[in-house]
DNA sequence: GGACTAGTTGGCAAATATGCCAACTATGCC
DNA sequence: GGCATAGTTGGCATATTTGCCAACTAGTCC
């Protein structure tokens, strides 16, 4: 019975349920609305506009954001508001910003 | 002419750029291999036998991490060793662990 | 040069993600 | 109740990603 191999299914089983996170990120429409709501929160419609995206799009956009716990909503009347759930995506969107200055040419980046 | 038009067509480009590096972290394979460099450089022998898949596969991620600035590589020998390119991504993961806590239910995360 | 090890690349089938349409629920207003 | 607005869900065609095989390049050692 090896010994790492416990260890190992854990690390993978946890890379498996932050890839979950990490997904519901990696596309260019979610990153726009993280990016407009790290400005304050907006309903569905405002989002819309700001996409450019059919609004039955954006409302599965803003599902999988939400399941992954990207984001948090409350229906306020006929709107429904989401917010960013986490304080530290700024932060994270400043790391990508300077992997993205480095240049993609086996460049560290300097943060 | 409408005034809000080429801002908005800067964060959509910039989301588009930001969504090739995220994008290039998305997946339970490339998670791991950021975890097991986290520790320090491996050479791709090494990952493959962590990560279990075929040396091919493996050697497809690394290109796609690589040439989204995660990664940096260096030639010794006759092994390739990778390296993380970036110092801030343990925090970013200690968030993305975060948001996972907070357990995808309309939780605001406490980071 | 020839054999061996380490890693990369092209190709392609299978799996997954995306995005729109149509149909639906929920709230507000008359 | 009837109608309008806001948003969600099911379905499905299209686009993208994944992962393995076969074939390749690049070092090392004899």
């Amino acid at each position: 019975m090896p010994t790492a191999a416990p260890r190992l299914r854990t690390l993978k089983s946890h890379a498996s349920d932050r890839s979950v996170v990490v997904k519901a990120m990696a596309h260019p429409t979610r990153l726009l609305i993280m990016e407009a709501l790290m400005q304050g929160e907006c309903c569905v419609n405002e989002l819309t506009d700001m996409a450019g995206c059919d609004i039955t799009t954006l409302s599965k956009h803003l599902a999988v954001m939400k399941r992954a716990g990207l984001l948090v909503c409350e229906k306020r009347g006929l709107n429904v508001y989401y917010q960013i759930a986490c304080p530290c995506f700024p932060e994270f969107f400043r790391c990508i910003d300077l992997v993205i200055r480095a240049g993609r040419k086996n460049l560290r980046c300097a943060c």
